[in-house]
DNA sequence: CTCATTCATAACCACCTGATTATCAATACG
DNA sequence: CGTATTGATAATCAGGTGGTTATGAATGAG
């Protein structure tokens, strides 16, 4: 039973959530602190929003010390994969290219 | 120049109009009246939401007559589909699964 | 022509959301 | 110890969002 998209897509519709995300992706664990620092809003901001990813389990935390390192779930986002693959069978050109280009990225 | 997955994923945020999005995708061209049947949502309701997915690109409407058809536009996913690509490289195998699964479909 | 149907829009409203500042517990550091 | 840093939470607020009913224009049917 696969789960509803609903947590992702509506965690990933406001822009400075997916913004934490796609760096979190890029650049690994951050803490709050650095995800903060360039975010354009203040940490409480960043917090609650990565309460929302963490619930939509995009990313996980962990502890250290006083600080909390947050790391991307990519697997959280496999809902959104497989509502794609229903809904966009069309799509499979613009993946082959994509697969191309990362080939190519690879080398 | 790829456009941002913003309005895509604003758009399909709500689960109404995701569900709309998702009669239209399988059942063809339907009528706003056609939609509001069962949608739970009264017609009012349903004319703003095609108006949302429509100005997302996600749907297209023709007049015929006193009605109006609306169409899927599965093209109108790229953006999403794009974005996965950078951030989900880990559902290749996820997206090869759900090729057999079409290929056998097909058949 | 008259009446019914279709659908978009306006006006309104309750609730949600994203932001802020203030605060506090926990931890690190001198 | 005392002080600074980190990050979650509470309180608050403005604006957005999704729903409703009322309405009217356009078209179709009799």
């Amino acid at each position: 039973m696969e789960p509803s998209p609903d947590g992702a897509f509506r965690a990933l519709a406001d822009p400075t959530r997916r913004k934490l995300f796609e760096r979190l992706s890029r650049e690994g664990g951050l803490t709050v602190h650095g995800l903060t620092n360039g975010s354009g809003v203040s940490q409480p901001a960043v917090s609650k929003h990565l309460a929302v990813l963490k619930r939509a389990r995009l990313v996980e935390d962990r502890r250290e010390g006083r600080e909390t390192r947050y790391q991307a779930r990519p697997e959280g986002l496999s809902a959104l994969v497989d509502w794609l693959g229903i809904y966009a069978a069309f799509w499979r050109d613009r993946f082959d290219r994509l697969e191309d280009l990362l080939n190519r990225m690879d080398q």
